[in-house]
DNA sequence: ACTAGCAGAGAAAGCGCTTACCGAAGCGGC
DNA sequence: GCCGCTTCGGTAAGCGCTTTCTCTGCTAGT
């Protein structure tokens, strides 16, 4: 029932002890310091702690150094793929700069969302990525901006994802242009009689994919009547009971476009269950071509978003790593990542 | 081009002096202190705070209290449903302990896994969780052994998930029961020419789930013969290509199963390019239970796991808040997660 | 009225690390 | 051969917080 006694970690200390040096030369010999020393000496603290099992302490060491290896990453929900793909990016990126990502998960509450990132200035993380915010819109909105106006004001680095947020730096993913493009090739494939499963209308992403598609249709000519609208909630059963409710509305259509996949598969879903075969009668498309898309049937039309390079380009972007050298000064940023219509068997032409 | 002059973060000191008291008593004022602190005092001090915009430091606060909140999830692949299922979980249950989360991700690569976790504990995580774990058979499992008992003897706690992994709490899937209800299940379905699609001999997941269907099989008289197992990688292209070889060898199978569902999706995605239709001439089985498997065609007969609940208890039986009360001892944990067959329409009554 | 006792604020000593700063060697130049 | 310079260990002062301990100022008991 005790306790198992546990000694603590070795410290600095220790280590210095064991290599028979001041603590100073062991702090130095570890880390690479700028100072150079003796290398008889630092092998001598190598050793000293491989034998005592001794990592650095990174709290100690970030309070000291008054900087943090801390990235904080917030995510709407981490099992959906678009965030866990992103996720695979930032985290990937950030391992290669030897910093540590923190996940935060919002659920898409916006007061939850503040909540969180409150919580996590208290890391003091280099950097915050945010993804799959709900700034739009919420009565939080300004919060959030203050809050992380006040930590950019105390050091710190903010990163968007997907929706433009001036000031704050953004991986602009061309929700507009892609979902046009999108409309385009499919009006080009024929489609006349359109219905769009919408996102909740204060996500902003899903409004810029909606305004794009309309666009899109505008150019060839169709409209896209407000009751053909339908909003739902960003999940595949949000996609399911959007397209229920549109077949009971006895609209007749020949192409729904969910704006998101997972919608889409909601989508595909219900047209099945409603004895309707997707991609015969009805076309379907989605948008950001998670890996599930391609193995439903039939394989769904969609909008290709390189997900992973996104994640790690919002890191490279908040470090300051940016790849295409150039202009990364301040204001550097809003440059959309390219986006790619990829049409499959759910939208035959007609 | 000047850097932006950027004030530090608020620190106690700040709050205190705002609030006219010592460090000590704002301190006490922030933090729930066992010491009573006058109501007037504490009032002002939160004012203060909350003027200032100030947050905790939790690095500081590690130092000074000698421990984190911060809680190190390794998983294999973060893209991975089955991985991001459990991440949600950790990261749910986490946050409701007021508790952090850090990922990393190991790629299944041994050494990786090794050189992550011995970074990880740079970070003094109270507990650290492993999912996906390579620890069997790798050359570096003896290494992985010592550095966590080491993490153990030092404060740490660490829970594994999945695989047992004595002397460390384990999360324990059935994955061998599991599989062998799967077999039995199918075998009453008439299914009796069966190939596997195995994951790598050394993740031990993988080899539970081949043994147990085997051993399923066999308690229907079935023999599952040595050349219709098939080791694959352990995603979805591992599955196509492996079901590629089956078909190749020319053997003639009615079931392929599957050991886990991404590669089972790509089972079903081969067979259809190879012009077999899946569920008609040869059945498909997964495992897992991921959330594509439902919307593909046929969906996927598969073998469910709570996966968040997994994540989740993973993370209260390490920090001890385990739910079932009762002999949360030490050696706790090794009670299995119950498991449970879903039959769907890619096993049809043959 | 006087002392015992306690509540609670503040001073100060760390926590494990980094990093000026100091001072002892070792070196070359004249 | 002496002096100034560089090189490089060590000493100690923090970093922002918690917590023990001290000490003041009450309340209360007789």
């Amino acid at each position: 029932m005790s306790a198992p006694a546990s000694k603590s970690p070795a410290t600095l200390h220790d280590v210095a002890r064991e290599a028979g040096v001041s603590l100073a030369t062991a702090s130095r010999s570890l880390n690479g310091s700028a100072r150079k020393v003796n290398e008889a000496y630092r092998q001598r603290v190598v050793e000293a702690a491989q034998r005592l099992g001794y990592t650095t302490n990174l709290f100690a060491q970030a309070v000291a150094k008054g900087s943090t290896t801390t990235v904080a990453l917030l995510v709407a929900d981490i099992a959906d793929p678009y965030f866990s793909s992103i996720a695979a990016g930032v985290i990937n990126a950030a391992s290669e700069e030897g910093l540590v990502v923190t996940i935060a998960v919002t659920g898409r509450n916006a007061q939850r969302e503040l909540d969180t990132v409150r919580a996590l200035r208290g890391q003091r993380p280099r950097v915050m990525i945010l993804a799959g915010s709900r700034t739009t819109g919420s009565a939080f909105e300004e919060q959030l901006r203050l809050e992380l106006s006040s930590f950019e004001d105390t050091g710190g680095k903010v990163a968007f994802i997907s929706q433009d947020a001036a000031p704050f730096a953004t991986v602009l993913l061309d929700n507009y242009g892609g979902a046009r493009d999108l409309a385009v090739a499919l009006a080009g494939l024929g489609y006349r009689d359109v219905a769009v499963i919408a996102g909740p209308p204060e996500i902003r992403t899903a409004e810029e994919r909606l305004d794009g598609f309309t666009e899109g249709l505008a150019e060839h000519g169709i409209t896209l009547p407000p009751e053909r609208i339908i909003h739902a909630d960003f999940t595949r059963d949000g996609g399911y009971r959007g397209t229920q409710e549109l077949l009971a509305s006895g609209a007749s259509v020949d192409l729904v476009f969910a704006v998101n996949d997972v919608m889409a598969v909601g989508v595909v879903s219900a047209l099945r269950d409603a004895g309707i075969v997707p991609g015969t009668g009805i076309g379907v498309a989605g948008y950001d071509d998670i890996p599930t898309v391609r193995d439903i049937t039939p394989a769904l039309t969609t909008v290709r978003i390189p997900l992973e390079d996104v994640g790690r380009r919002a890191l490279q972007l908040a470090t300051g790593t940016a790849y295409d050298g150039g202009t990364a000064g301040v204001g550097a940023g809003p440059e959309a990542i390219p986006t790619e219509t990829i049409i499959r068997g759910s939208t035959p032409r007609r």
